[in-house]
DNA sequence: GCGGCTAATTATGTATACATAAAATCAAAA
DNA sequence: TTTTGATTTTATGTATACATAATTAGCCGC
């Protein structure tokens, strides 16, 4: 009962749009295949304008292409395209912090932030890393990511950090965890930990190139560290095994 | 009939979109104010459905904002968004510019720019600036951004500059014309035109940071001119008067 | 046997009808 | 006169029917 509620609250079109993506996400439709809209309405259950809806927004988020005869198609990516949108969110997420340093943050605007960091030294610091704690590791991470995003208070540079998240591969708990192939996971850990760190503290002595330059440096090491990671898979199938690690992170709670 | 026919060739969908575009940009449409379907259903002359694909494109736009209650409101911009996503595109295009120069371009990659440039002196070099002339400046500044942006060979990154380039007043024609109303036009030409040597130098030298950092000052010289032709203005008809100014440049030609 | 053309089928683009939810207006009561 | 509630109207969300264009399959000719 609680299900179908929850499923009757959202639209339709929000519906078509989240099966939709799981079934690009999980491999069920292979990059470069042709999206059937009849096909589309079975699976999902909805009516053809809803998944014709939902089919536009998966284009401009990025899963999908436009074929010039008509319809749509799974987009396919490279190994290149997927470091380069690392390396794009990082720049984006430099932007952001510089502008949060260069015009400065109240201490309330911080506090969340350094909860943040608080909780993840205090996971960090016991000496065995489980899995459930690399999980909440990552939902961390991810919500770091997102209140450094805000801080910058500037709107069009959140929406273009979203926009660019919108890729599981791009987005900061999707490339976390692919990271989780890595043997030395918890280094990793600590690591980002003492980045975020001293973002947080250049963003306090508002240091905006610092904090800048420490953003970047950080996607560069994210992005180090996935391409040794994939080094060892085929980049046909990326996709599908990067979006099947990612992880859901709550939306509406800023 | 030539007309007739070019607007046959046209889906609705995409009719629809740019006439609601116009519709926004011009100012018929004042920000915050909700979108009609029915209404645009009757100025556009296509049916629902088409209209409704075309508001979901425009939102991604980031022209329109939705409504939780359903349907769509016309977005407004405050200055500060303005400035804050002609920095923005800077920094992309900087990323951009980085790339090309990191991985190096070939000579034939490199020739429409350079022509691109030329073209840009020969105009310059001629002593008075006349409307047309200013016209054709903005053109083939556009160009050379657009071109700038495919040097870099990276998918991501030339897809989130023209998503980032959606609003007018992030376009580089856009942000141009607005600085029409500087009374050192000609200087500005001659800046720009300098920049862009540069910025092709740097490329072809490979030194990658320099021409990110070059790109990406050239976009503060653009902010700071806006800033300085929009103090005299309220900010909140700024869209309108951006839009109109605005070129449109043709668009698949690459 | 292979290639091209034609026809048929299927899929997309478009329009419209229907249902539900939201908003506005009008009326009644405080 | 103002506020609240109910009713009516309108707008959005959804579904489906129809038309056109594209793709595929089959057939005929070379």
């Amino acid at each position: 009962m609680n299900d179908r509620d929850a499923e009757r609250s959202v639209s339709q079109t929000v519906r078509a749009q989240l099966a939709l993506r799981d079934q690009i996400l999980s491999g069920s439709l292979r990059p470069g295949e042709r999206i059937s809209e009849l096909q589309a309405v079975e699976t999902t259950g909805v009516s053809r304008t809803p998944v014709r809806m939902a089919l536009v927004r998966l284009e401009e988020e990025g899963l999908l292409e436009a074929i010039p005869s008509g319809g749509f198609m799974v987009k396919g990516f490279s190994e290149r395209d997927i470091l380069d949108s690392i390396e794009l969110r990082g720049t984006l997420e430099g932007l952001a912090a510089r502008f949060a340093a260069e015009r400065g943050v109240s201490a309330r605007d911080l506090a969340p932030l350094k909860e943040n960091l608080a909780e993840l030294e205090t996971l960090v610091n016991q000496d065995q890393v489980s899995v459930e704690a690399f999980s909440v590791y990552v939902t961390l991470n991810a919500r770091f990511h997102a209140l450094l995003t805000e801080l910058s208070r500037s709107a069009p540079v959140i929406r273009q950090i979203d926009r660019a998240s919108a890729l599981p591969f791009a987005s900061p708990s999707g490339f976390v965890m692919a990271q989780s192939a890595l043997p030395e996971a918890h280094q990793i850990l600590m690591i980002a930990q003492e980045h975020h760190r001293i973002v947080v503290d250049a963003i306090e002595n508002r240091e905006g190139a610092r904090a800048e330059a420490i953003m970047r440096e950080h996607a560069r090491l994210a992005a180090r560290n996935l391409r040794l990671a994939l080094r060892n898979r085929t980049h046909l199938d990326l996709l599908p095994a990067l979006a099947q690690a990612a992880v859901r992170v709550p939306q509406g709670e800023s």
